[in-house]
DNA sequence: GTCTATAAGGTGATAGAC
DNA sequence: GTCTATCACCTTATAGAC
C-alpha cells in the first residue's frame, strides 16, 4: 500500500498543515455523504473555507484526495487490529474486538461512512485491499477461532460469518446513524447508549457462540485491542 | 394528446410498461452504486437501452425516479413485515424475522444498497418515513419483545438494539457484498452459503438472547448448555 | 504560495422534429 | 409516442496573474 505522508514534515508550513487538515476533514464528510462521484471539489472547498483551486493545489486531484482518505481510514483500522493467539481468552478477545469496533464507529463516523460508500459502490478503489491484506487478516483470526472451537472453548461457528456479524452490527451505528436517530427519536447517541449497546452486543455474541468463561481466572487487564 | 391505444386500456401500453421496467431496474443499479448525486440519467438510460430524454419523458425527473425507487423498496419492506403478538413463540418469530431479512438481501440487493446509500447520505428523502412509519413498527415489536422478557421467555435485552442487530447483520450481505466476496474469495455467495449464514445468525441471536424453546424443554434451570 | 479566470466537457431538463 | 438538438448550468482541472 502507498505510504501516507502525514504532511507535517519538512517544507509544510503551519498554513499548509492547517489547510490540509481542514480539507481532509471536509472531504471526509462530503465523500461520506455523497459518494465519490456525487461529491464535488467545490463543496469540499466551501466546507474547508478555501477556494476550490486551493483544494486541487494541495491534493493534486479529486481522485488523489479520495484515495488518501481511504488510506487514512485503513491506517486507523490497522492500528486497531492487534494480533491474537489461540492462547488468549476467547471471551476477552471477542469483547475487546467488539468494543474497539464500537469505538471506531464513535470516533470516526465519517470515515466509516466513507468506507461504506466505497464498498457499496463495488469497492473500485479497495478491491486489492479487500482480497489481499484484509482477507489475510480475517483468515488468521479465523484460524484462532477454529482452534478455540476445537478445544471446546466455544461453539464451532464459522469464524468468517462471526467476524462479519461483529463488523456489521458495530458499524451500523456509524453508517446507519440517520436511521438509528430517526427510529430512536434521539438527537444523538450518548456515551451511555454506546456503552449499553456494546454490552448488549458482547453478551449476545459471547453467549450466542457458547464461549466459555475461564473457570478460575479473573479477567486480566487486556488493553491491547482497546484504545487507551 | 393523441394516444395510440393498442390492446391495452390501462395506463401505458406494452411498450411503455416494458420501458418503465427497464428504466427502474437500471436506475436501481446505478443509484445503488453511485448514490443520488453521483448517478447520472445518461448512465441509467444507457443501461436501460434507451435515449436519455426517454428516461426523463417516462419518469418526469431524476428526483421523481429516485423517490419512486425508494417507495418501491419500502413497499417490498412492508410486504415482509408481518404482525406479531406476544402470544407467538419468540424463537419462531425471531427465526422468521432473520430469514425474511436474509431473503430480502438475496432477492433485492440493489434495492438494499439503494436504501443504504440514502441512509448513508443522511436520509434526506426518508427522514419522515424513518421517524414515523418505521419508528412505529419498531416500537410495536419492541413492546412484544419486552413482554416476552417479562414472561421469562427471553433475556431482558433492549429490543431496539436487538432489531438493529438483526437488520445490520442480514443487510450486510447485500450492502457489503463487495467486501464479503473479496474476503471470502468467492465470485458469489451460493444459496447454501446463505442458508448457513441464516442458521448461524439465528442460532447466535436466539441463544445469545436466552430465548427459551417452548414445548421441548421445561422452564427449569438447565445450565448444561447455557450459562447463568 | 495563493487565488482569479478560463478551458473542455458533462449535467438535468426541454423544445420540437419525426 | 419517440428521439434529436439544444439550453443553461455545473463539473474537474489548469494556466497564469498577483
Amino acid at each position: 500500500m502507498a505510504k501516507i505522508d502525514s504532511s507535517s514534515e519538512q517544507e509544510g508550513g503551519a498554513i499548509r498543515r492547517r489547510n490540509e487538515r481542514a480539507i481532509l476533514a471536509a472531504a471526509e464528510r462530503v465523500f461520506a455523504r455523497h459518494g465519490y462521484r456525487g461529491a464535488s471539489v467545490q463543496e469540499i472547498a466551501e466546507q474547508a473555507g478555501l477556494p476550490k483551486s486551493n483544494v486541487l493545489y494541495y491534493m493534486g486531484s479529486k481522485r488523489k484526495l479520495y484515495v488518501r482518505l481511504l488510506e487514512r481510514m485503513m491506517e486507523r483500522w490497522n492500528a486497531m487490529l492487534d494480533d491474537i493467539s489461540a492462547e488468549d481468552d476467547p471471551a476477552e478477545v471477542l469483547s475487546a474486538f467488539i468494543r474497539s469496533k464500537m469505538l471506531m464507529s464513535r470516533r470516526h463516523p465519517e470515515g466509516s461512512r466513507l468506507f461504506a460508500s466505497e464498498i457499496l459502490g463495488g469497492a473500485p478503489f479497495l478491491q486489492e485491499y479487500l482480497s489481499g491484506e484484509l482477507r489475510d487478516w480475517v483468515q488468521s483470526r479465523a484460524a484462532v477461532f477454529r482452534e478455540w472451537a476445537e478445544r471446546g472453548l466455544m461453539d464451532p461457528v464459522d469464524p468468517v460469518w462471526l467476524i462479519f456479524l461483529i463488523w456489521s452490527s458495530t458499524q451500523h451505528y456509524a453508517d446507519f446513524e440517520a436511521q438509528v436517530l430517526g427510529i430512536t427519536g434521539r438527537e444523538a447517541l450518548s456515551d451511555e447508549d454506546l456503552e449499553r449497546i456494546t454490552e448488549f452486543l458482547t453478551q449476545v455474541v459471547i453467549k450466542g457462540c457458547g464461549v466459555k468463561h475461564p473457570a478460575a481466572q479473573a479477567p486480566s487487564e487486556r488493553t491491547s485491542l482497546t484504545e487507551r
